[in-house]
DNA sequence: ATGGCGGCTCGCAGCCGA
């Protein structure tokens, strides 16, 4: 089983490129996040006459996220039950061949003294409370997506401000949290190059310079561990003509 | 690295992302 997920910054304008990789990697679910487009906006046709099922949950202009898939999502639930009244369109899951799978966009949180940052923490607590219930329900369960976190020193290039935002020890602690559930990074289960990012910024050439921060994750269960045969970041796609800034990230399950 | 890019909007400037 393949499973990849994709922050693609506008599923309007990056469609092309979405149609082409899952044409050329055949996953079995992509999940998709900052849509940027409502449910009566997606592309659902035309991702349809190429095969694939979309389970959408979709917002004008901010988030939004999706499954993409070969077979129908089962049991779909959308938004984080602890946040009921949050209009933020980030968080969609569902079942494929037994597998839970979430396709999550993580709040950005800006800076520490932020508003947005006291919401970013309010979310992973919701998100975690949610997960620990999740995963009790489905024990083979992955959770994957845009985290806005840099788990490690190592995911971060060395220009990056310590302390600051995406590698801050709030959010960090928030991410190991999420591994004391039962999850691991999928990422780091394997050997990969030093330097290792899954976003880089338009400006300032970062990615020809590979400048950038890994905070696309797939975090999977201790269930399916055993079955986790590799997970390698896809830059190719980064590099075509008016990219997404992030770059897909796939799991292959055995 | 703090801007520079690129997406969005009852748009033509400002917000947001990371």
């Amino acid at each position: 089983m393949k499973i990849a997920t994709w922050n693609v910054n506008s599923l309007k304008v990056r469609l092309p490129h979405v149609l082409d990789w899952l044409a050329a990697q055949q996953p079995d679910v992509l999940c998709l996040q900052e849509l940027k487009c409502d449910n009566a906006a997606f592309p659902a046709a035309e991702l349809a006459s190429a095969g694939w099922h979309a389970a959408v949950n979709g917002q004008k202009t901010y988030n939004g996220v999706a499954l993409l898939s070969r077979q129908r999502a089962e049991d779909v639930q959308a938004d984080l039950p602890g946040m009921s009244d949050d209009p933020q369109k980030r968080l969609i899951a569902a079942t494929f061949g037994g597998v839970r799978i979430i396709s999550a966009y993580f709040p950005n949180g800006q800076a520490l003294d932020s508003d947005k940052f006291a919401y970013k923490m309010d979310w992973l607590k919701a998100l975690e409370d949610w997960l620990r219930a999740e995963l009790a329900r489905h024990p083979r369960l992955v959770l994957a997506g845009d985290f806005n976190i840099a788990p490690t020193d190592a995911d971060a290039h060395e220009s990056w401000p310590p302390g600051t935002i995406h590698v801050s020890a709030p959010e960090r602690a928030a991410f190991a949290r999420l591994l004391d559930l039962g999850l691991q990074d999928a990422f780091r289960l394997f050997a990969q190059p030093e330097k290792s990012w899954s976003w880089w910024d338009y400006r300032m050439g970062a990615f020809r310079r590979n400048i950038g921060l890994r905070i696309d994750h797939l975090l999977v269960s201790d269930a399916l561990r055993p079955s986790c045969t590799a997970c390698t970041i896809d830059r190719p796609p980064r590099a075509l003509e008016r990219p997404s800034d992030h770059a897909p990230v796939v799991l292959e399950l055995a």
